[in-house]
DNA sequence: GCGACAG
DNA sequence: ATCTTGTCGC
């Protein structure tokens, strides 16, 4: 595991992390602070090769949920997959893809892959990056990491409050009739409500909004070339 | 001490 | 996350 010498602010121990990640919770906004009129939005995802961590962000024109652009980032791989400290594993993934988007092309909101305030310290990798990148942030995960809910009816667009500790931190959506519910809650400068209304009216026939959706896609393929030989 | 545990 | 074919179901 190479120490990121050149970069002190990634190069932290877990329980750095933990102090880190409790530091920037004093920046969170949890209330709506968008644009009046959101133009683009943005999924991010990230994949891995033995040594390499790549961070794809996708941006969307919204409503219409055309493809204009997406960036590729890629850094070697500095810290281990721990429990509440996802954004620290793939943080200097997606700083690097973010410097590639060019200003005028950087989405207004961006969705996540995993839990935004749905975390130990409602610090998810949503909310981390949300602050570090001073951006509107909605995460969407497949899992739970913290909280219960009641079960969600079986129908599109259905939603039971996400509760941890006594309080409601995110919401189960039904995304898709048939399909097991994903894990939305605020990352940053958003509400919870919205986080719900954005993520429903971006997805298009798939569990996941189409942001994420297509990074995924994108970062599986960009891996398949560096797995087959490509170096870069 | 015993489970739970985003990607 | 990643390793991986076929297979059940709509």
């Amino acid at each position: 595991m190479p120490r990121r010498e050149n970069c002190p602010k990634w190069d932290l121990t877990p329980e750095e992390a933990v102090r880190w990640q409790e530091s920037l919770r004093q920046h969170l906004v949890l209330e709506d602070d968008l644009p009046p009129s959101v133009r683009l939005v943005g999924g991010v995802d990230s994949g891995y090769t033995d040594t390499q961590a790549i961070a794809v962000i996708t941006v969307f024109v919204y409503p219409e949920l055309e493809l204009i652009h997406h960036a590729i980032g890629q850094v070697p791989v500095h810290f281990p997959y721990i429990p509440g400290l996802l954004a620290i594993r793939e943080g200097p993934a997606i700083e690097a893809a973010w410097g590639n988007i060019p200003p005028e092309r950087r989405p207004d909101l961006l969705f996540f892959d995993g839990q935004g305030i749905a975390h130990p310290r409602g610090m998810g990798i949503a909310s981390h990056m949300g602050v570090l990148l001073d951006r509107p942030s909605i995460g969407v995960a497949k899992r739970i990491l913290v909280g219960h809910h009641e079960p969600v009816p079986d129908e599109q667009g259905a939603w039971r409050p996400l509760v941890y500790r006594g309080k409601v931190v995110g919401a189960a959506v039904r995304t898709k009739v048939g399909v097991k519910p994903v894990y939305v809650s605020p990352g940053h400068r958003i509400s919870l409500p919205t986080a719900i209304e954005y993520t429903l009216a971006t997805v298009r026939g798939y569990k996941l909004p189409e942001p994420t959706r297509l990074a995924d896609k994108l970062a599986r393929q960009w891996r398949r070339k560096l797995a087959s030989g490509v170096r870069k």
